[in-house]
DNA sequence: GGGTATTTGTCCGTATGTATG
DNA sequence: TCATACATACGGACAAATACC
């Protein structure tokens, strides 16, 4: 950026000279790149382009760059060796990783670490497997999207809660799929779970600053509630999910579930604990979170209707995702608040825009609209529940009675229960010895002192059949060779 | 007019000398603009040119003027304590609008209130003309984004601060354009700037929970605060943006300004109100968050370093966005953090997913990497400036000595004064008998009580040259007839 | 791959204050 | 007082190079 000054003594094209030759000789403009053209720095100066010119000219003059009619001013290698052309870089670098390394134990943020481990068999349970994302479609609906009659709104500041076309579309899709209930004033479209618990955290903050959350549980909604200023009460999950004794005694007054498929355990909540959860809220008037997060994905099991289709009284609040079964990388989520939430929602949040990018919002409409949403969760439905089945023969086969499986039949994970006791670090450590990543439990307890150790966590999302059993088999080795 | 009398005993330069200067202090000369040159004025006075340059050395010795070769004799502004001129009674206003308060800010959610009134003229200015965005440019970027080696990504959770590529571009256009100076490390995407505010609001509660914020100023960012628990201090805002005497007297050691074109008045903080607000920092221990959300769209004016360019101390939280120049409807924005906060950003957020689709990353760092930006922003800021330039040509053509116009030479709108006094319920209201669409300033109050009422707001961001000066040929009917 | 639009440096004329004699 | 030369600054017209479609 260059720095004039009108007051000055010293003449307007002698202060761009100077800036220019300066940023030239510290670097900031490389040899071989062009100078900003005449034109577009007088005009962003508020100069004339023949000062500018002047400006330059002497650094022509000089040897500092050279010029050419039509193609601008090129900047010339002026530090004779190129050796010296790469030491500001160089220090500038030091100082940069230096300032970074003093953030600690913190995992760097920037650094995403799902990439690196081509060679490795790895289990993860986050990450989607890339070929299920439809790009070439995609690209059609980015193309219909931006040729639609109301193209346009992309320049506006558009609906907060996300488009009415889209809410209406998710609408007909929950009702059908899971029972909800609701109308398109009730569903709010937002940028990912985290962003909506963190919604919630202020329409319900009227209570106690208190959450009930499952353990284990879900980690990213854990962080949140804690920096909402919640106080975090953890509820042990058995095999029907949350433990509906412990809450009673639990004094919070606003919990967050997966009932339809606990993470990380993946117990389902049957049927009548769910009344009996619902009744829970109504005597404590309290409200409920329903994570559906990975619904679509059930391989075995008939579907449980949703806390939030036998409520009747208003007191569940529904999240759904595009994360688990089209893409993390949309980032988007909705909120289905209960009536009675609508007002206060739009008491606080009516002057906040939506976090959901129009063009984004229009393509999902359409895809959903032309039928693609229903045939996709088909798909990658199927897909899974191969890549499921053929995970729990492959354990069953290999590892047999060494180890229990849990939470198998839903979701892109289960839950690996070891029988003689081995901990987490010592399966993990041998297992990556063998090349292969598998995932501990332990992030997901509050209390990490009652997480037990003889469990594991795998995924199989991103792993080919063949890569699944030739893992497993690498895994008998680590663990029982 | 001036007048000499040969005969006299004061010398002619004095005679010159005299009336210029009175001419200066009655303002029939403004501050800013250019004294008759001296080889004019000589020849229509029938004097030397040495005479006249007698005379204005004099008035430059005096302070009155500053002289240039090249440039001319400009006038200095000597009215010295300019900043409160813009709401000069702002206390006399307290009287009359007590009640008129309930307003109300909050608008109907589902509600977008700009598609419907296509028969008016609109003077708004918070969306952008639908031409302004690249559709097709957009089109072959998203299969390129999608055919790219790393398309893979759109399955993964992605980099949380935002793909690092994309920060790198912002980082070049930054240092560029508004000679900020930071790493990668610094700068956090996310979807909008009051996603953006959420973040520091958790960053900088280490202190009260005590901001200051520009009054009158942007109403989004203060329902931000108040739903993070922040008590809102206003501070007063003059032609010089927000007032510093009063932020000394202001206990709250978080402030909340645009510096570059303040939002809604257009003031612009001269240099050294800048360097006096740092100063401020250091010695409060008071951090500033500089949102220059405009930065691009400049007309006629020299751009002014940012603060977070001058800023020695860490103590600058800047904010960009691609809303104003092009397009709201991506929902992006990038904060670039003091490097101080920087691992405090990372004990918080963490855990916390990038709020920005990985698709949308990926297409605007394509975008930018290409040369698209920036040749966009030229485009769009002669555009924006030809629609400008016609309104304030059309305003001072019409409405004449009836309104003073503020805030002028940036941005989407700009600002009117009414000098006889008519209140803003009035002329929006005889307005929309005729048509034509302004905007009150009320919502930017946080003490509506303090509002000055003869002031209308009028944006040029989606009229055509022809509609503006039609509109405003209609309010003068409406206003005047 | 060729035609068109845009971008770019160049050149020209004009206006201004300054210095000199 | 006048004339002249000079440095500084501004804006329009032109042709070559480049980018885009």
């Amino acid at each position: 950026m260059i720095n004039i000054v009108a007051e000055s003594n010293t003449p307007l094209y002698q202060q761009i000279y100077e800036q220019v030759k300066q940023q030239i000789i510290d670097g900031v403009i490389r040899e071989g790149s062009r100078l900003t053209s005449t034109r577009t720095l007088a005009k962003s100066l508020c100069v004339a382009r023949n000062t500018v010119e002047n400006a330059y000219a002497q650094l022509c003059l000089e040897g500092y760059v050279l010029n050419k009619p039509g193609s601008g001013f090129v900047v010339l290698d002026i530090h004779g060796d190129s050796l010296s052309s790469l030491f500001p870089n160089a220090i500038k670098a030091h100082q940069q990783s230096g300032s970074a390394s003093l953030t600690s134990r913190v995992q760097p943020i920037g650094f995403t670490d799902n990439l690196t481990k081509e060679c490795f068999y790895d289990f993860q349970y986050s990450n989607l497997d890339q070929t299920s994302f439809p790009s070439s479609l995609w690209r059609r609906l980015t193309a219909d999207a931006l040729s639609s009659f109301d193209a346009k709104r992309i320049s506006f500041y558009n609906d907060k809660q996300g488009e009415l076309e889209l809410r209406t579309e998710i609408l007909k899709y929950v009702r059908e799929s899971r029972g909800v209930r609701c109308s398109p004033e009730q569903i709010v479209l937002c940028c990912g779970t985290q962003y909506a618990l963190g919604v919630i955290c202020q329409l319900a903050s009227r209570n106690k600053r208190q959450i009930a959350v499952e353990e284990p549980g879900y980690d990213g909604a854990g962080i949140v509630f804690k920096n909402n200023g919640y106080e975090i009460m953890p509820v042990s999950v058995g095999t029907e999910g949350i433990n509906l004794g412990e809450l009673e005694q639990c004094p919070a007054k606003l919990v967050y579930i997966t009932p339809s498929h606990q993470f990380p355990t993946g117990a389902v909540m049957p049927i009548h604990n769910r009344l009996q959860l619902l009744q829970w809220a109504v005597k404590k008037d309290a409200l409920i979170i329903e994570d559906d997060y990975d619904s679509e994905l059930r391989y075995h099991t008939r579907p449980i209707p949703s806390l939030q289709s036998i409520d009747t009284d208003g007191r569940v609040i529904y999240f759904g995702t595009f994360s688990k079964s089209l893409s993390p990388g949309l980032r988007m989520s909705y909120i289905i608040l209960p009536e009675q939430l609508v007002s206060e929602y739009h008491r606080i949040y009516s002057g906040y825009y939506c976090t959901i990018p129009w063009l984004q919002q229009k393509i999902v409409s359409l895809y959903m609209s032309r039928g693609h949403w229903e045939r996709h969760i088909r798909k990658v439905c199927l897909q899974n529940k191969k890549r499921h089945d053929i995970l729990v023969q492959a354990i069953t086969e290999h590892l047999g009675d060494r180890v229990h499986i849990h939470g198998c039949n839903a979701g892109l994970h289960l839950l690996l229960e070891f029988t003689n006791g081995e901990s987490q670090e010592w399966l993990i450590e041998r297992a990556k010895v063998f090349g292969v990543q598998v995932y501990p439990t332990k992030p997901y307890w509050q209390r990490v002192e009652h997480c037990e150790a003889n469990f594991i966590l795998m995924g199989f999302s991103i792993l080919t059949e063949k890569e699944i059993t030739e893992g497993i088999r690498l895994l008998k080795d680590a663990w029982f060779g």
